[in-house]
DNA sequence: CCGGTTGTTCAGCG
DNA sequence: GCGCTGAACAACCG
């Protein structure tokens, strides 16, 4: 479920709904979900691993961490965190954080950092990068200040693609490098989309949960790395450590 | 049946 | 106040 591309999946699975007025709330959400009561949907909206449902004059945000999951039009066998009902269908999600966000969208999300965003800018990245020079690959891939939206799986498979070993200093890598990372970082989120989209997201992993380096075919290093001691699969043959 | 995880936040500590 | 660690959350797969 969790990152950013599966966002942009359900942004699109529920744009039925704009435009739509609440005419039930459920959910055992303890934030007063009552208040969605009659409230129409101007808009959906997503920043990274950030679903948001906007109203007129308040949006709601949900973070589906690792386990949230929705279903639309549909109902699991657990009670729903917030259900949503529309004279059209309904929606409903469940084990994930939900906050009510009271000010502008535009005044608390960078727009530019979401790597799926229209207004993604390669350039700010490489400025948020460069002002972190001891910062681990590993670690800036998964830093949602930079990065918003990718996550442990767009990680591994952008450091494979670029041959670059996950505990590389960005500091020390080469420009050429450096460039090739944040370009991968947008590009592969995109294949990541269309693959999830197909049903063949798994089938096209190089490196994530892989036992064996599909170039070189020596066995991959699993190892818990970077500040979050996140999974990581590399090959030390093939993928370059810049110290 | 248990172990592990596409993630984040917060308390506690030095 | 900072960074670091561990816990908590919670559902599903193999």
């Amino acid at each position: 479920m969790p990152e950013g591309p599966s966002i942009i999946i359900l942004k699109e699975a529920v744009q039925e709904f704009k435009g739509q007025k609440i005419i039930a709330v459920s959910g055992n959400s303890k934030i007063g979900i009552e208040r969605l009561h009659d409230k129409t949907i101007t808009d959906f909206k997503s920043w990274g691993k950030h679903f948001l449902i906007c109203f007129d004059d308040f949006s709601v945000r949900i973070h589906f961490l690792l386990f949230g999951s929705y279903r639309v039009n549909e109902q699991k066998a657990t009670p729903p965190r917030l259900g949503l009902q529309f004279q059209n269908g309904e929606l409903n999600f469940y084990a994930c954080s939900i906050q009510f966000i009271e000010e502008d969208l535009d005044k608390i999300y960078d727009w530019t950092g979401d790597v799926m965003n229209d207004n993604w800018d390669a350039a700010k990245a490489k400025k948020k990068l460069k002002a972190k020079p001891e910062m681990l690959a590993c670690d800036a891939l998964l830093d949602q200040d930079i990065f918003a939206g990718s996550g442990n799986i767009i990680k591994n498979e952008v450091l494979f693609r670029i041959m670059v070993q996950p505990e590389s200093k960005i500091v020390a890598l080469p420009a050429k490098k450096l460039n090739e990372l944040i370009k991968e970082a947008r590009n592969y989120s995109f294949d990541f989309l269309e693959w999830k989209k197909a049903y063949v997201l798994k089938k096209h992993w190089l490196a994530h949960t892989k036992k064996m380096c599909p170039r070189c075919d020596i066995p991959f290093v699993k190892q818990y790395l970077g500040k979050t001691k996140r999974r990581s699969y590399y090959c030390i043959n093939c993928q370059v450590f810049y110290a």
